[in-house]
Order: C-alpha cells, then sequence, then structure tokens
DNA sequence: ATCGCTAAGGCAAAGGTTTTCGCAATGTGA
DNA sequence: TCACATTGCGAAAACCTTTGCCTTAGCGAT
C-alpha cells in the first residue's frame, strides 16, 4: 500500500485517478458536479494506495477538527468512567475523537490542558468531576462550547447536567413504602456533600407524603464508607429498634449496614430492607444479599452531555443547570415480606 | 482580548509588533537570529492579543501533532485507569494531549478507531486492555509506533509491558513464608486466565524454594468474586485443616475468604494470614482486616508505556515482551503472630 | 573609502485539503 | 448552423505556521 516514503496525500490519489486534486477531493466527499465514472476511479485509486486525509490540513481549512476535550476535573474514578463511556456513545467510533486531560483537582493543570485544548482547535470542552458541587467556570469567553457533566458551572449561562440526587432518594423511599415498610432510616455520607443532603432531602420529603418521617428522627451523616455503615447501623439500630428499612447514601455504607445488620442476628430482606445508591456493580452484587440500590445513569447523562455538545456545536446552544433522573435497581435486599421461595411463612 | 471574530493569528501579532510573520515566529519559539528588544516586543503582543497558536497548521506543516491515541481493548475499568493516569504523567499536563479511543473489544470499533487516529496524524498509539493474554497486533506497518501495555501482541517485534504476575505470586508467598506462615493454600480466579497460572506458578515456585508445597496439594481455580472466596475457603479448609495462610488470586476472592475464615471462628491475621492480589483499594482496605495485597504498579506501568513511546518516535524503538515488577503492600491481615499490640498473648 | 563580516529581520515556499470560479465540452432547441 | 444551457472538471486561492535563504544595515579593519 504505502509504496515511497511519508504518507499519500490527495495529490496523489488524483494523478492515479487521472484528475486534478480538487476533483479528488469533490469525488472522495461526494460533492456534487462529479460524473459518476471519475468518481469510483478516484475512489478505487484512494483505496489502492491506501490513502487516509489529512485530518490536520482539513482542520485547518475547514476550522473544524473534530475532536472534542474532556476535562476530568477529579482523579478520574468510577463516576468519571462511565460519564466517558456515554459521551463516546454519543460521538460515535471515529467520528468524533476525544483528548482526555485529567485536571485531578489542580487548577494549574487544568489551566494548561484548556490552552492545549484550544491550540488544537478542539470543536468543543466536556467538564466532568466527581463532586456535584459547584465549581468556577473553567474559562471565559472560550470560542468553544462548553458542557458541565456531573460538575456544574457556577455560571448560569453554562450547561450543566447532573443526577438528580433528590429525585433519587424519593425513589429509594417510594420503593420501600410500596414493600411494606414504614420505619425507615437513613445512614449516608458528610453533610458537605451536596449529594448527602440531596438524597436525604428527596428521602424525607417521601416520607412526608406519605404522613411520615425518617427512623430515629433524623438522617446520620458519617463517611462514605463501609465501616461508617456498620457503626451508623448500631446507632440506628439503638435510635429506632423497630425498624424495618435502611436507604444508605451510597453501596458502600449499605454494604456496611448489611454486614452488621446480619451480625446482629437480623435479617436482611426479612427483618429490615436495605437500598443503596450507585449502583456500583462490584459492592451492590457482592453484597449479601445482593443490593437494591439507585442508578444515576451517568451513561445517559454522559450521552446527553456529548449530544449537547454536538448541537451546541452545529448553533444550538442550552444553558442552565439541568437534572437527570435516576433510576432504581432491584435486588435481593429489598424483596417484599412474604415473597421470594426461600422464606414462605418464614416470619 | 479576542477583538474581532476569528482566533488571531500569528500574522496579527507580527502586525502589532512590527514584525513579519516569520520574526515573529522565531520570537515566539526562542529562535536564533532575533535582537531581545523584537523578542520581548512580540511576545507582549502575543499577551495582549491571547495569541493561541493554531497546532493543526503547525502539525501540517512539521509532521507531528503532538498527540497519541489510547486504544483500550477492554471496556475501560479498574485496570485502564491507573494505567492511563501513568500515560498523563509521561505526557506531561498538556504537552503531549492523548486520545481516548474505547473499542470495547470490538475489532471493528478498533478499526474505526485506529483509522481516525492516523488520520489526524497521532504520534504515536498505545495499546491497553485488561487481559494480559495475547492479542492480535493492532495494525501492520502504521508509519507510527505502537507500545501495548497490559495487553500483549502476538508480534514479537511489538513492544508489550506488562505486570510479573510470577514473580507478583512469588512476593506474596515468600511475604508468608517470612511471618512464619508454612501451611498456604491459594484460592484463584479462572484457569483460563494467563494471569491465574502465572500468579499460582510464582507461588509454587517460591514455595518449592522453601521445600514446601501448596496446602491441600493444588491451587484452586474458580472466579474472580468474594462468592468464589467464601466457596473457595471452604474447599480449602476441608483439604488442609491446619491451614495457616491463604494467597488469593486477587482481592475479592481474598475478601471473600476473610469472611469466610471469621464465620467459621478464625482469626485473621491470628490463625491465618491473607494476602490478595490487585491492591485495589476500596475492596483492600474494606476488608476486614485491611489486605496485605500485592500491587501491579500499574501507574508506573503506565508511565513507562508512555516514555517507551516517546522515546520511540524520537528514533529509539524498542521490542519485545517486557515485565514489569510487582510490589506488596503489607497492610492488617497477615500481621506476624505475636506482633501488635492488641494481640500480645492473644495467642 | 572600500571590503568583509555579522547580526537582524524580511520573503516566499511548503505542508494537504477544500472550495469558488471559470472554462471547455457536450447536448438541446430553434 | 448558431445561441444557449448544462455538466464536468481544472486552476488557484485560502487556511496558518515554520524555515531556509536572502537582503540590509551596521561595524571594524585595512
Amino acid at each position: 500500500m504505502v509504496t515511497g516514503q511519508g504518507p499519500v496525500t490527495i495529490t496523489d490519489v488524483a494523478r492515479l485517478a487521472g484528475v486534478s486534486p480538487g476533483t479528488a477531493s469533490k469525488a472522495l466527499n461526494g460533492r456534487a458536479g462529479i460524473s459518476a465514472g471519475t468518481a469510483i476511479r478516484v475512489q478505487e485509486a484512494a483505496e489502492q494506495l491506501g490513502y487516509q486525509p489529512n485530518a490536520l490540513a482539513r482542520g485547518l481549512l475547514t476550522g473544524r477538527s473534530f475532536t472534542v476535550g474532556l476535562i476530568t476535573t477529579d482523579s478520574f474514578g468510577r463516576f468519571s468512567i462511565p460519564v466517558v463511556q456515554g459521551v463516546e456513545d454519543a460521538l460515535g467510533p471515529g467520528r468524533i475523537l476525544v483528548f482526555l486531560c485529567e485536571s485531578r483537582d489542580d487548577r494549574l493543570r487544568e489551566q494548561h490542558y484548556l490552552q492545549a485544548l484550544l491550540e488544537r482547535r478542539v470543536d468543543g470542552i466536556i467538564v466532568t468531576g466527581r463532586r456535584q458541587d459547584q465549581r468556577e467556570p473553567i474559562g471565559r469567553d472560550l470560542r468553544v462550547p462548553v458542557v458541565y457533566a456531573m460538575a456544574y458551572s457556577s455560571d448560569p449561562a453554562d450547561l450543566s447536567l447532573v443526577p438528580d440526587d433528590e429525585d433519587g432518594g424519593a425513589l429509594a423511599v417510594r420503593h420501600l413504602l410500596s414493600t411494606g415498610r414504614t420505619t425507615i432510616g437513613h445512614v449516608t455520607g458528610p453533610r458537605r456533600f451536596r449529594a448527602a443532603v440531596l438524597r436525604a432531602a428527596g428521602a424525607e420529603q417521601a416520607l412526608a407524603a406519605a404522613g411520615l418521617g425518617l427512623a430515629g428522627g433524623q438522617a446520620w451523616y458519617g463517611e462514605w464508607t463501609e465501616e461508617w455503615g456498620r457503626r451508623g447501623a448500631d446507632l440506628l439500630l439503638r435510635a429506632a429498634p423497630g425498624l424495618d428499612a435502611v436507604f444508605c447514601g451510597n453501596d458502600q455504607i449499605a454494604r456496611g449496614v448489611a454486614d452488621r445488620l446480619r451480625e446482629t442476628g437480623l435479617r436482611v430482606p426479612e427483618d429490615v430492607a436495605l437500598v443503596g445508591f450507585d449502583n456500583w456493580a462490584v459492592i451492590a452484587t457482592a453484597c449479601r444479599p445482593p443490593l437494591t440500590t439507585v442508578d444515576m445513569n451517568l451513561r445517559q447523562l454522559g450521552r446527553a452531555a456529548g449530544e449537547r455538545l454536538l448541537a451546541a456545536v452545529d448553533g444550538h446552544p442550552s444553558s442552565g443547570l439541568q437534572l437527570l433522573p435516576c433510576s432504581l435497581v432491584v435486588r435481593e435486599s429489598s424483596r417484599p415480606r412474604g415473597s421470594g421461595m426461600l422464606d414462605e411463612g418464614g416470619q
């Protein structure tokens, strides 16, 4: 294929097809004004030479590079991954490529990356992060559209996409209510996390709608760890002995709660039902029993971010904070009483 | 900053500084033959206008794009992340940018991405994946260097970097031996995983060097799950009642083993010591007790991949399969008997 | 005063592609 | 046969930067 040195250019293709470079370009891009015969001849020549158009040259001329930058402010962990996957879904394999930039919460690194992205003339930028808390806009007057996903800009003119944590909390509680539970406790992460507060608010709201309140009279704020889940379970059991369900701020806490309940002699879900948050597979499915949990649909969120960015690139920008719905993944840990084969009559 | 429409070009900068574009270019790139006064004038003009050089134009001319492609064959999970971070370490923030391409083990997607990368004239390509098993080369005669990281090419002319699983297994066992354990079992993942077989081989080798063999006379192959860890522990205890240590093929299995041992009334590490593999923080630190485990140093592996790729771009290629050392992260689960405050005299 | 040398900076080409415009050839109708 | 529309293709400009070569000016030495 590659005969001489250097990559083959459109001029080589044109020469082989016996046409001018301009004509070859039109033929390869399906532009009008080219006879069918010529078009085929050009395409065959391109094939034969293994021609790969030079995207740099094209981008230089057209002003579009068909690349986007993805800046993850937070070290790029389990929350960023599905978002990135969703973004790739939206951009299609190879159509638009994404530059991955991990700023590691370092403002200086972030600026370096931003600079580098702008120099490479990306068509747009997606900013993502673990925190759903507000952040400074990445820059001002950037010449390219920016979408924030799982991170939201303090500038309301920017478009920010985040999961609806409050809705997620309500979802969890309504599910527990629907399985007949009424004494529902809540153990969650640190109060300084907006997500923790919102999930708790959603839960309380759903309880209030049913004329109920949180078991023990409050949400138990702590850490996002199993360790805290175990301690939280102890506190909760002491405060609300009649407990028949616990909604947890994330799956790790839920797993800690599950372990401690079992060690205390309480059965999940027969005595106490359990719902987590995040649907982190490795935790939720390894839990004993497997965990019912709220899924933030991060992949769809990423896909939405990609789609919005493309729309903005095409001149249809949007703005503001947009909440995307969560959904519930039901597993063993919240099975209604009396259902399921193993426990028929076990009460 | 941005005054009119369109981005500011070097011609704008040159005009403002009262020089020709060529001179401006030399001044901005620190080339010789420019007086100090002019250089400063140009730099100030660039600053004032917010000039951002067009990397597309530069790349078109110089033949280097200062970008690399990163193709992850496997859906880009916990193993790819540290590798990607390491690659970024090596490439520096903003100096060289990486195109992230997730092929999802789909050969067709992979080819699309490869095509797209070559069109964008990347300087090199890194291929990474979850499997350490051999794979087909991504393509032939690619015009750009390729490095395989956590994935290895069947073509020995390619450079492949993978963790030394065998060494990791030996490391784990030697550590257990050094804490005075002698009856050491091994529970691990499916036999079809090269990594599982290699880790077991390393373990057996280290035992043989001490004149010992695996407790129960074999390695127990199963799944990479906690569930299997619990069942494996049962099998192992039945086969080797005098067991005083277990080396597990990954951290999830180890955690399952830890849980089952505790449920059986055996104490970790007092009665049975435990070593895992992967150093997956969320598992290893949530384990009760926190898990001693083998770390594959994936981040360093990624960094090495980046460095090798840069070397190859600069005309210093290397080739072959290279094994990178693992290291041991010691935590509670393998504390030597009689050490530590909680158990003094507890035996 | 002339020569030669150096330093500083301008000029123009090159890199590969797309696109506009114009030209030629062909076909159509009178 | 001529005027005209249509179709197909070529020529050249444009995108922005870098770089090799050339010009010019300045200076010291002869």
